[in-house]
DNA sequence: CGTGGCTTTGAGACAGTTCAAACTTCGTGG
DNA sequence: CCACGAAGTTTGAACTGTCTCAAAGCCACG
């Protein structure tokens, strides 16, 4: 049986704003169920019309574009509170991939209820438009990062901003948050190739900025991270949870 | 004195979406007047918090992102049909800059009435999430040229995306539409350099495929454009207009 | 204890950058 | 009407950050 939203793991965090009651009823019928799927499963792929949304209540996942001879960008990694399939949910149509890296637990949404939430839950569907904005938000930073910044500034910047949202799920103990992903991953949502990154975060664990081994990251100075990366603008102390 | 939505120019495109007589009526108490700037003027400021929405109804214009030593990353050709400033209007600050390339003409929308639009019609608030997801779309697109495709494949790719928008807003003649920019804004869009980019386009030209003098674009081959550029996706064949 | 997946290191190669300068166009002022 | 300067484009040539190729090392798992 799943949770009911009132009683979600993660929506008391500090940084979800919270809801009222009604808003929280409707969120339990628009939720349909929950879903744990195994590491490297496929969530949603490009091309196809999926007839859910999700949002991510545990694990880590990456959501990435393939190119036909193979090459993959990745467009971001999906951490907790994460909403997917947005795209398909108003668009109609994936451009994207999303899986799973770890096991993962999501809530499960009825995409044919979101006529709902915008027709009697205007604040819902006003933070649904907030979301949408935050995450092209998030893509322009990532398309400055890849078009101008040097490999070192770029790697500083996504370490700095993954280590940012996971303090702010309260992921992070002593400095150190976990980082399930593979070097090949972080190389591919930067647009540089495995060696040179894999070189740039052994310049960063030298340095002793920060260390990323075993799945976890360990930063020594946030901000001098946040300063080599040319971090400009702060996350948000406050966004909605779908 | 400004005219009103219902005679505006560009909405009775078949690229544009119909609206109902009661969303229209609302437009044109959202809209709150025109503006016409002349090249080159900023419209929108990163770290400021408008209290303005726009949508381009003339022009062209530009959004980018600027780092503190200079560097630039254009993050979108503005061009007619596009709505302007949704970031800051759902989250209280930009995080990049809108400039004129061109002398344009804005509709100007006044924010505080975006929660009516949310309250009082849906559609149009499903509108709005969809502007916003497609915007999201094209970036993630957009970081798959800068990050995995050549310089040539990326050049293509932007040069026919431009093409197939100005295409759809019926400004092409035979084979040849209006591209007012510089040479140093596609290759601030594509992370590349000036000298660079003008090389590739030389190539474009010599081969045939396209040529880009004098504020204008000529197509000889938009599908071999398309190819060299690794275009996936369609654009949709229609859409919501604000 | 062998195999597959991932990380690490070394070294040569090259796509794209930087520097420099010439060329074109156009508006301005003497 | 010509000289001048500013803005943009074009071309050449040297340089370099990052890539590709290659191989070794590490570790978990069957």
């Amino acid at each position: 049986m799943s949770i009911k939203c009132r009683f979600c793991p993660i929506r008391n965090l500090p940084l979800f704003s919270p809801m009222t009651d009604p808003e929280l009823s409707f969120m339990e019928s628009f939720k349909v169920g929950e879903m744990t799927i195994q590491p490297n499963t496929p969530i949603l792929s490009a091309g196809a019309n999926s007839p859910q949304l999700f949002t991510a209540l545990k694990g880590f996942g990456l959501r990435y574009k393939l190119l036909e001879d193979g090459r993959r960008q990745v467009l971001s990694f999906v951490l907790p509170g994460d909403l997917i399939g947005l795209q398909a949910g108003v668009m109609n149509q994936m451009t994207h991939n999303v899986e799973s890296t770890t096991s993962m637990t999501l809530c499960v949404f009825n995409r044919n209820e979101l006529w709902t939430l915008f027709r009697n839950h205007p604040q819902r569907a006003y933070d649904l438009t907030w979301i949408s904005a935050s995450e092209e938000r998030f893509l322009g930073e990532a398309l400055t990062a890849i078009g101008q910044k040097s490999a070192l500034e770029s790697v500083c910047w996504a370490l700095a901003r993954i280590y940012r949202r996971l303090e702010s799920l309260h992921m992070d103990e002593r400095r150190s948050v976990p980082l399930p992903y593979r070097q090949q991953d972080l190389a591919d949502a930067l647009g540089l190739s495995l060696v040179h990154t894999n070189k740039t975060l052994a310049k960063l664990r030298e340095q002793q900025v920060a260390t990323w081994t075993e799945g976890r990251l360990t930063v020594n100075d946030i901000f001098a991270l946040e300063d080599m990366g040319l971090v400009d603008s702060q996350l948000p102390q406050s966004r909605p949870l779908m």
